[in-house]
DNA sequence: TCTAAAGTTCGATTATAATCGAAATTCCGA
DNA sequence: TCGGAATTTCGATTATAATCGAACTTTAGA
């Protein structure tokens, strides 16, 4: 069984954070799932093919911005709200405001 | 005389602000900057040569985070304040304070 | 028990960025 | 006008990351 490695709140690194949410695809998962709660990996649209999603997800998940939940074939992930809030308090929320304000969210979904 | 390209504040990109400050260099420079007003670029002690900080500045006025002007050799930086707020309101406050939670404010100049 | 679905891992490629040292630029002041 | 100071640019190197397709793993269900 696989087991998938989430940091400690406490090890949950500024520059890690900033990092993953600096990349769009990453960041439109994190707003997608902060929005509408716990999603399964596949169900979120983005311009890339699995490989590379997967790649997304373990990027969020090692910064500490994502839970993901193993059941069976899939995998469920969700925010780190209360982690983060404890650590960065206020911080992803702004970050979900900027990019909301950006109108970066609207263009992501729509590749050139 | 070389001509300093800052864009504009509609052109500030989410993406790029989040990308220049999850580096520990930069944003241990704009935190500095940040609580103590405009500094000449050379004044900030950071553990990398000449030509890096150089780039790291690039890095933070192209993103729009920094304004640069040229005061003969000298250069000198302010955290273009107004423009972020008006763009990202409150991003910046929250990233700082995110900073200073860590902790990793105060190791950044210690190298290994 | 076979197969399909969901996702990861692997290997390769390409792109981007961090870093340094040396050379160039620009301007100030003796 | 000459030299030094502040900084950038250049060229090279190295490191990191994004991306893809193919192969693999695991599990659910027919």
């Amino acid at each position: 069984m696989k087991m998938l490695h989430h940091p400690d709140r406490q090890d949950i690194q500024l520059s890690s954070v900033l990092y993953a949410l600096s990349d769009p695809v990453r960041l439109y998962l994190v707003d997608v799932i902060h929005k509408s709660g716990e999603r399964r990996c596949g169900d979120i649209a983005v311009p890339v093919v699995k490989s590379t999603l997967s790649h997304h997800y373990r990027t969020l998940r090692e910064a500490g911005i994502l839970h993901v939940r193993v059941q069976g074939t899939q995998r469920f992930s969700s925010i780190r709200t209360e982690d983060l809030e404890a650590r960065f308090p206020g911080l992803l929320g702004s970050i979900l405001d900027a990019y909301h304000a950006s109108g970066e969210a609207e263009r992501l979904t729509a590749p050139s």
